[in-house]
DNA sequence: GATGAATGAGGATTCATTCAT
DNA sequence: AATGAATGAATCCTCATTCAT
């Protein structure tokens, strides 16, 4: 699950270098279509060399996994210093955050967002519903939280909220990828953001799914 | 996109077990991954022989694509004579018409989840695409004519309410077989209904759901 | 080497399109790369008819190669009623009547042409040796005739002047294909004839050829 | 166009055993027909390894063509130090180097000679027409200028009279090899010269067909 | 300790021919 | 007598991993 203490001792800038190759290959391709070769090939190394930094296919996906998930909290926590008391806002801040990190590291996004889209296989078992579980560890309690306060309707299911929760910031990316025909294959390959839209109009799609969320579409 | 005449020509009963086999297979692993092997050897069929029936992979994944949402169309037109005029009313018809026809057409069922799963792909293209905007076509007019009528909140993007309808509806399925650790594959490979889970449960959740979607969250 | 009494029980016109398509898939692909799978589809017969008609692949390609030079030898007896006295001129009435076969008989006249390019291989044996030999048989005699009659230098090999006077035929052709790039395959996959130059420029450059072989090139 | 890394580092001799099995494969049977799997066989390698030597038949096929050039030049440049100022003599001159080519390298003169029977394909595109186009540009500038020096007749096309000088050297051979009914085929199989016949003959046949070539077979 | 050559099963697809119906 | 389903070896090529040097 991690990588060996040869990859380690390698010069930090050769590290990232490897590990941006790696993030791209699989984001591009997924985990069982991800090639080796390609990423050898890509990093003018040799095939016993990569062995050496990890185990097997699975532990350098794993070890990738880890590093963007630490990523992105670091990423997180230095961004938002103050969770607001509010839920959509806090939401929206969570949301803003998404699309910054997007912006500021696309690789690891883009590599973060396919894990959710991986399929059972038998080698990395079920990888989206652990990768979820831990998204839904972090929205759970808050939205306890907030049920408890009275800020959200009673009566709703915390954990149904704190999935629809999660669900909802996928989808607003998922809406605009099918709206504008994107091809995140592409944008990744080219070394673009997943999403090459304005910020401004990622926000705007945001907000009237929020509002959505928040007060449902009957009159 | 076809099946070949060869394949049209063979019993109805051995036509019914190739496309089981088939459906099967891509359902578990996805268009890339699927091995026409593997398929061939659960036949027990000479390599050559498969090529009488269907072009190619991609030939064979697009008629089974037709075929099986060709399934589900006739099994809805059955199942629900007259939508509901009621919005809500008539997306829970649609789910719990999911329900049914995941019962009654489980492979069929499998398949037509894993489309709206598959990734960009080379020989594929989009499908995730066209087939997302293949149901969109079909939510939107309904979406619209309720915004017309009065029946939803004015200032409503049609087509987010479209795309967050359609993703309701897959959302609740992702959450309960999210809760309930349901492992599709095991599943499909054991000839299950892709969600064992009571009718009854999935009724509650899909209503709670539902709620949400039309009165939103918030107090 | 010749049809099955089944193929000549077919109408006449049934006959031709057979031929017709035969002649096109060995005049593009050559003998090992041709397709009988292709044949057939494109004749839209079965699998088992073909077999019905033709004993095997290779017998099919003998019975063409008999059949064009049947035809190819009835064309040239009806064009030229009486050959030339004089070897050069009788030369030219030959190109001529290559050019004019040509566009008689486009199939016949590539299928012939490709004959001549077939590399040796296991199943049709040196069928390009036999081929030249066919025709230089005919030549043969001529050039002895007239080098007897003092009409050609002495001390002059016939042989080597018969092959030369074969040779010369076909690199007029070769030549101007190769001055204008001229794509056989796509012109007989099109229907066209195989040389889509103007009969006036064909003549033309073959009379230059002939001056060369007439007098040589030296001062 | 040219070997991957791991087969320049193999052992000299290593890399001339496969690439003698590899000419001795293409001369017998044409790109298209020839099949990497003999060649792996008769290497002993497996599968995979040959795809780390070459990126795929066409690489292959296009760095035997560049190395039996190079071999060709260089043989000849070593051959013929000081070409003739005669235009008849140095074309014997040439059709020399051509025998003693073969007889010193067998089979990259094989496979050089049946690259100009290659048929156009889609993988290779017309390979016929490139080689032989170099060619030409190598005898075409000697023509001009022997023409201008007026050591050839005035009103000689160049360019025909260049494409004879190519096809007469091919002729010649091709002259041999029937008359001696010689299989190519079986010669490069059991490692024979391709033309297994004595000097002597070889070069008085030559300068028969220069004689022609010179002075034409009119009295 | 780093290299990179070797592996061989597996990928999709094509083919000429046979033979039961 | 005609059909067309079945065959299975052969095609080129990719893959993650191992191991001798």
């Amino acid at each position: 699950m991690v990588a060996l203490k040869t990859f380690k001792n390698l010069p930090e800038e050769r590290q990232q270098e490897i590990i941006a190759v790696c993030l791209r290959e699989f984001a591009v391709n997924g985990y069982l279509n991800a090639s080796l070769g390609n990423i050898i090939h890509a990093l003018g190394i040799a095939k016993g060399s990569f062995y050496r930094y990890f185990e097997n296919k699975k532990s350098l996906y794993l070890f990738l996994l880890d590093h963007c998930a630490e990523i992105r909290l670091a990423h997180d926590a230095k961004l938002v210093a103050e969770p607001s008391d509010d839920f959509f806002e806090r939401m929206l801040q969570h949301f803003k955050g998404k699309i910054k990190f997007d912006a500021a590291h696309p690789l690891p996004s883009a590599f973060l967002h396919t894990v959710l889209e991986e399929k059972n296989n038998d080698e990395l078992g079920n990888i989206r519903f652990h990768s979820k579980e831990k998204i839904l560890k972090l929205i759970q309690p808050v939205v306890k939280q907030h049920i408890k306060a009275k800020n959200l309707r009673k009566n709703l299911d915390p954990d149904i909220v704190s999935y629809i929760a999660l669900q909802m910031n996928l989808s607003i990316l998922d809406y605009l990828a099918h709206k504008h025909k994107i091809d995140y294959r592409k944008n990744i390959q080219e070394g673009k953001p997943l999403y090459g839209i304005p910020e401004k109009e990622m926000l705007k799609t945001g907000k009237e799914f929020m509002e959505i969320f928040r007060s449902g579409i009957a009159v």
